[in-house]
RNA sequence: UGGGCUGUAGCCAAGCGGUAAGGCAACGGACUUUGACUCCGUCAUGCGUGGGUCCGAAUCCCGCCAGCCCAGCCA
């Protein structure tokens, strides 16, 4: 599907972000002859995640609406957690997206030299002084939720202060030394108005700027510069960030800027039975729980494009969750069934049989072969056929056999007839079983008169089961994945990794195929034939092809009281 | 306990003073050469709660209750 086709149902749905951009571009005020303008400011120290997917949904998928502008930035401020490593990942999975951000990649450390200029000019105005309390002391400080926050070094003379963030600048002072910090409120009963710190020593060497400084811009005062100096209108940002908007518009208009952005806030996505904090999902993957961060199991990008996920499907998602400021935990099946809407539209068909039992056909000539023309989707003729071989050995399900069938089982049993999907028509005429007792083969005889699974005397046939050749098909292997966690809410659990599910990995060897998927394009998404949707696992060889299933089909004979 | 935010169905979510959209899930049924898909139907006299204003309130006002976020030299 088109990610840029809209759902008609959701044709008119709007949200609040956008009503606020309709408003501020009617009020013809700030934002005057300003294009709609906004940013994705992730900080490379991780994975990209399905959250992040929401973010960059609604920050690429605002400005497209407005026919705007949205810049693809990296928060670097903070040279600890950060690596270029990261910046690589995070470009191509929203390039993988389908969101382009032209020529406007930039980094916050791009700013560092107009940062420390702006910072200067704060000093100067009697707005920000360098204090010497020591991160403990800052703490002991700080005042609670009725006492105010208190610094001895709050007045500061200007030049005493201008001299000691120079010195800071040029390496005098250990870490943690001394701090800048911005003179607000220190009664606010928003702590982040009580004289926030907005720069920090840091003697680490940075990503990109290498040791070149050794003090760095805090976020507050970092991220409404990067923004202002970006020609940003929208800031967008999740909810906890929300307590900082007065220390944000506080930066935009105490600080010599050329913009005046507005930032709004939207709440972050949960999804229950997954883990989206980055902290935990580092702890699966350093703990060697996942053999990566995009071991399909995983909600990261790279996880879920191997699982099978389509950039459509997960767009989709994103569009139809809708944006609001209410604490939201989606279901996980939703995500699941935006997958299996694309790839029933667009996935091609393919039969493979993961439990495979022998069917020999008693009447069909050995040795014979032919070959049948299936579509390869039968909802879209343009995607043509394929030619698939048949011959007196097949492999079909184990489950599409049984020698007592239970009530409303229509597949194969003794004296059952049953449709091999475009072959023929064939009729259970018994089994054969080991001396445990576990069926090793299925007899049946073929009807010739039913060439292509047609009934020319009409007679009705209720089940239809797939098969592949046995002359002919290819071994497979294939991973069925279930979810990690054996609780429906791991994130409320202190130690998440004690409610693992120890079983959410199924290798299935041996599994049978369709030869000519040796040859198709990776990663290409399937759907097998009453199994699910598939796609190739992007390490797997045209001598060991590796399937990894996204979403099962639905099944409801299990669920059905009656056939 | 100070500040900020949020409560519409099992899960998302429209609605912005004129009598509760839509999607997912669920449940009925039709169709079916995938027990899939598709299609049709059902699913809140009710909008956290108690008052008030009004001819009329999910929408406005007041009080309560519940949940989330904030005391990093993280973002």
């Amino acid at each position: 599907m088109d990610p840029m086709q809209k759902n008609p149902s959701q044709e008119e749905s709007s949200n609040f972000i956008q009503t606020f951009i309709e408003q501020d571009i009617a009020e013809n005020g700030r934002f005057a002859g300003q294009r709609v303008h906004t940013r994705f400011p992730p900080e490379p120290n991780g994975y990209l995640h399905i959250g992040h997917a929401k973010a960059i949904c609604v920050d690429f998928g605002m400005a497209e609406k407005f026919n705007g502008l949205c810049n693809l930035r990296m928060d670097d401020t903070n040279p600890t957690k950060e690596d270029t490593e990261y910046v690589d990942a995070i470009k191509e999975d929203i390039a993988w997206l389908g969101f382009s951000w032209d020529d406007r990649f930039y980094y916050a450390s791009d700013y560092f030299p107009k940062m420390y200029e702006l910072a200067v000019g704060l000093i100067r105005k009697g707005l920000a002084y360098v204090c010497e309390l020591t991160p403990e002391q800052m703490r002991e400080n700080r005042g609670d939720l009725t006492h105010p926050a208190k610094s001895p070094y709050r007045d500061r003379p200007v030049e005493e202060s201008l001299d000691l963030f120079a010195r800071m600048k040029a390496g005098e002072f250990p870490d943690g030394a001394m701090t800048l910090r911005a003179k607000i409120d220190l009664n606010s009963g928003n702590f982040n108005m009580r004289d926030p710190v907005i720069y920090r020593i840091n003697h680490m060497a940075h990503h990109r700027t290498g040791t070149t400084w050794c003090i760095y811009p805090m976020y507050d005062f970092a991220h409404p510069i990067e923004d202002a100096l970006e020609g940003v209108t929208h800031s967008l940002c999740t909810l906890e960030f929300e307590d900082h908007r007065p220390l944000y518009d506080w930066v935009i208009a105490h600080v010599d800027l050329p913009a005046k952005p507005r930032q709004i806030e939207f709440a972050r996505l949960g999804i229950n039975n997954t883990v989206m904090s980055k902290r935990k999902l580092r702890r699966l993957v350093e703990e060697g729980f996942v053999k990566g961060w995009d071991d399909p199991r995983m909600p990261t990008l790279c996880g879920l494009r191997r699982r099978g996920f389509t950039p459509a499907s997960i767009r989709n998602f994103c569009e139809r969750i809708g944006v609001s400021k209410v604490n939201s935990t989606v279901e996980y099946g939703f995500l699941e069934h935006c997958l299996r809407e694309d790839l029933n539209a667009n996935a091609r068909r393919t039969m493979a049989v993961l439990h495979p039992l022998k069917l020999v056909l008693t009447n069909y000539p050995e040795g014979q072969h032919e070959t049948f023309a299936v579509e390869n989707n039968p909802e879209r003729p343009e995607d043509g056929m394929r030619q698939v071989t048949f011959s007196r050995e097949l492999w079909i399900e184990r489950e599409d056999f049984l020698e007592e069938p239970v009530k409303g089982y229509r597949r194969l049993f003794p004296g059952n007839e049953v449709r091999l999907k475009t072959a023929y028509i064939v009729r259970c005429t018994g089994c054969e079983k080991d001396e445990n007792g576990v069926v090793t083969t299925v007899y049946a005889t073929y009807d010739p008169e039913t060439r292509g699974g047609d009934t020319p005397d009409g007679r009705k046939v209720r089940g239809t089961i797939h098969w592949v050749d046995a002359s002919s098909c290819v071994d497979a292997e294939v991973r069925l994945y279930d979810s990690l966690f054996t609780v429906a809410e791991p994130d409320q659990e202190e130690d998440f990794l004690s409610v693992l599910n120890p079983n959410s990995l199924e290798v299935l060897q041996g599994c049978k195929v369709e030869p000519d998927l040796c040859t198709m394009q990776k990663p290409a998404s399937f759907q097998f034939m009453r199994q699910g949707y598939f796609c190739f696992d992007l390490d797997s060889t045209p001598e060991h092809l590796v399937f990894n299933r996204s979403v099962s089909l639905k099944d409801s004979f299990n669920t059905k009281k009656k056939g």
